[in-house]
Order: structure tokens, then sequence, then C-alpha cells
DNA sequence: AAAACGGGGAT
DNA sequence: ATCCCAGTTTT
């Protein structure tokens, strides 16, 4: 039997505010989207923030401003450029979408960021806390936001031993985000729930001793600050094997770029595709059909240049890079746009973080 | 409700 | 190795 868990009071929530803003002005990290309070900064840092750490995405944050300082720049980008400012931060679903995005508000709102909850939620890419987050950061508008830190931090406070993931948990969690938003200052309130919670009240080992609201906090009276939230089921793991090929043609080499829908859209690859053959004939064939398959183009391959592993999610692949030297082109079309570059090239153009090691070796 | 979507930091 | 990260979208 689970003992219902009430709302705090008016009096609680003024408490907590006060010492978690007090907390905050004295703590808060000099980031680099702090620099800036535009709306059109906020909102590209909460994109590349998407479960992504912070101290990652501060590089990234100051090269893409640098590159697009403002949203017309970034609508009049070519999306590979964006893509490959993107590359390595992972999710590049949000590089594409903010380019969408960026173009629609240009074409639509004048280039203006919209004021309106419902006019930023239909921005592609922004779901209910970024919106919020966006709203109450470069906007002092009162919205509530809930994401790793929050939904850490009201679970300790409130001392929910439940799956803060469940439905219960999220309509438990973010109604706590709607009583402690405050009418005013709702960013510094906002921004000092995520310090708070990555300084902390850290996942792994709550530093309950250096914390403003620690007499606030039911987890910590009840010895439960390690334990709260309960951990996620981790998903089975498959492990598979898949060929890369190095495609030489005088001095170039293929890249095929990645369909919509898949993993790595958008993005430039060396043909790549699941291997299954155990013995070197059927391997072979394997190899020639599948770049085949990719690209139109028939190859005689070569060499193992090297073995890569790398993890996606439910997958970790053994990836086997091999050398290949070009046939003949099939005249048959095939659905996906392929490339010869030199390897000097292949900087210009965006890849993963894979296909970027394959890229290092060539050079 | 569950799965897909990346890659790196921290322990 | 494992867990985690200023989530969103699709299935």
């Amino acid at each position: 039997m689970e003992k219902s868990l009430a709302l705090p009071q008016i009096a609680w929530l003024r408490l907590f505010r006060r010492r978690l803003g007090s907390w905050f002005d004295l703590h808060a990290k000099d980031l680099p989207w702090r620099k800036r309070k535009d709306a059109y900064s906020v909102w590209i840092s909460e994109i590349m923030l998407q479960q992504t750490q912070v101290a990652t995405v501060c590089g990234y944050f100051e090269r893409f401003l640098r590159a697009f300082p403002t949203v017309d720049n970034l609508a009049q980008a070519e999306e590979e450029q964006v893509l490959r400012l993107w590359e390595g931060l992972g999710y590049y679903r949000r590089a594409r979408q903010l380019h969408k995005a960026a173009k629609f508000l240009v074409a639509e709102h004048g280039g203006e960021f919209p004021r309106e909850i419902d006019a930023v939620r239909r921005l592609p890419g922004i779901g209910r806390y970024t919106a919020g987050a966006i709203l109450s950061i470069a906007y002092d508008i009162p919205q509530p936001i809930l994401e790793a830190n929050t939904l850490r931090v009201y679970s300790r406070l409130l001392g929910y031993e439940g799956d803060p993931h469940s439905s219960a948990g999220q309509k438990l969690l973010w109604s706590m985000a709607e009583a402690v938003i405050p009418k005013t200052r709702s960013g510094r309130v906002n921004q000092a729930l995520m310090e708070l919670g990555r300084e902390v009240c850290k996942a792994r080992n709550a530093l309950c001793d250096n914390c403003p609201v620690a007499p606030l906090c039911k987890a910590l009276e009840k010895g439960l600050q390690n334990r709260i939230p309960r951990p996620k089921a981790k998903p089975k793991i498959e492990e598979v094997c898949e060929a890369a090929v190095v495609v030489r043609r005088r001095s170039r080499v293929l890249l095929v770029k990645r369909g919509d829908g898949g993993r790595w859209a958008g993005l430039w690859d060396f043909p790549r595709f699941p291997l299954n053959a155990e013995h070197p004939a059927a391997r072979r064939k394997e190899l020639i059909d599948g770049v085949r398959r990719l690209t139109g183009v028939t190859i005689a391959p070569g060499e193992l240049l090297q073995t890569l592993q790398h993890s996606v999610t439910r997958f970790r692949i053994t990836l086997e890079c091999y050398a290949a030297e070009y046939v003949s082109e099939d005249g048959r079309k095939t659905s996906s746009e392929i490339k010869w570059l030199r390897p000097a090239e292949l900087e210009k153009y965006p890849l993963n973080t894979t296909g970027r090691k394959i890229a290092s070796i060539i050079l």
C-alpha cells in the first residue's frame, strides 16, 4: 500500500523558492548560453542540451552561434552545414528539426520566436519541457519544466518511491513543477532547479550536506536520497556485425547519404550493412552485394583495414572496415545519393563518429 | 506504454 | 562495464 503524496503547501513553496533562489545567486555557473538572453540562443542551447550533458554542449553551442548568430543565418544555411556543426553530438534529428523550425520562423513569424506556449509547442523538436524552458528563461514567462534534474529533485523532495516515468509519476511530478513555478523570475527558478540537480542533488551521490533545501527533503529524512528515483530497467543489448567499405577509385572514395527515418539520417557514410556469412568466400560476396545494393557500384573487395566497436540503441556493433577497388558502376538507379570524394573533402561533409574515425584512417 | 534515436562523461 | 545525461517523436 502506497501512501498518497500531497503537493506542498504555499508556505513550503515560498520557503523552497527563497532558499533555492539564494543558493543559485551564489552558485550559478557561468555557462555560455547565459551570456546572451535572447530566445534564439536559449532555443539553440535547449535543443543541444536534450539528453546531452552541459559540459559536452558548451563547445558545440559556441561554435554553432559563431556560425549562425541569428535565426536568419540558420534559416539560410544548408542542412549539411548544420549537421556538420552537430557532428558528434548525436540525435541528429534535433539538428534537422532545428533547421526546419528556423526556416519556418523566418518564413511565417518574421524571424521572431513566439511567446505563446502553443505556438512554441508546434515547432518541430520542441516538447513540453523545451517549450517551458525557453519561455521561462528567455521571456520570464511562468512555465514549468520537467527533465532529468527536476525529475530527480522533485522525486527526492517528495519522497516519491514509485516509477517517475510512469504515467502516474509524470502526472505527480508535472503537478509539482506547476506548483513550484513562481509568477516572476521563473527562468531563474527553472535554471536553479536544474543546476541544483546537476551539482548537488546528483544521480549517483547526492551531496545533501551542501543542499540549500535539505531540511525540506523527504528522501533525505528517510535516508533514501540515493535510492530515489528508482533506476530504470535496462534494455537488452544485441550483438551484431556490420561491414563498412572504403571503395577507392583513383584518388577518391565512395560515400553514400543516409536516408530519412533511420539512424544518422542526413549524414554521409561509407557504404555500411550487416554481415552474416562465416566463410571468407561468402563474406566476400556479401561485401560485393552490399555495396552494389546501397550504391549501384561494383567493387573488388580488399583487405580488412580495421575493426571498430560502437554502440547504438539496443545494439553493440562490431564494425569491420574493408578496403575495396572500384570495378564498374551499374546504370541501375539506386534510391540513395552517392558521392566520390577526395579524402580532403571529407571534412566538409557531416559523418557520424564512426565514419569520422574511418575517414581519419584514409588521411 | 514502449521503442527509436548517439555519443560521451563519470564512476 | 554500467549508468546517466537541461527529451521528442514514432510505433
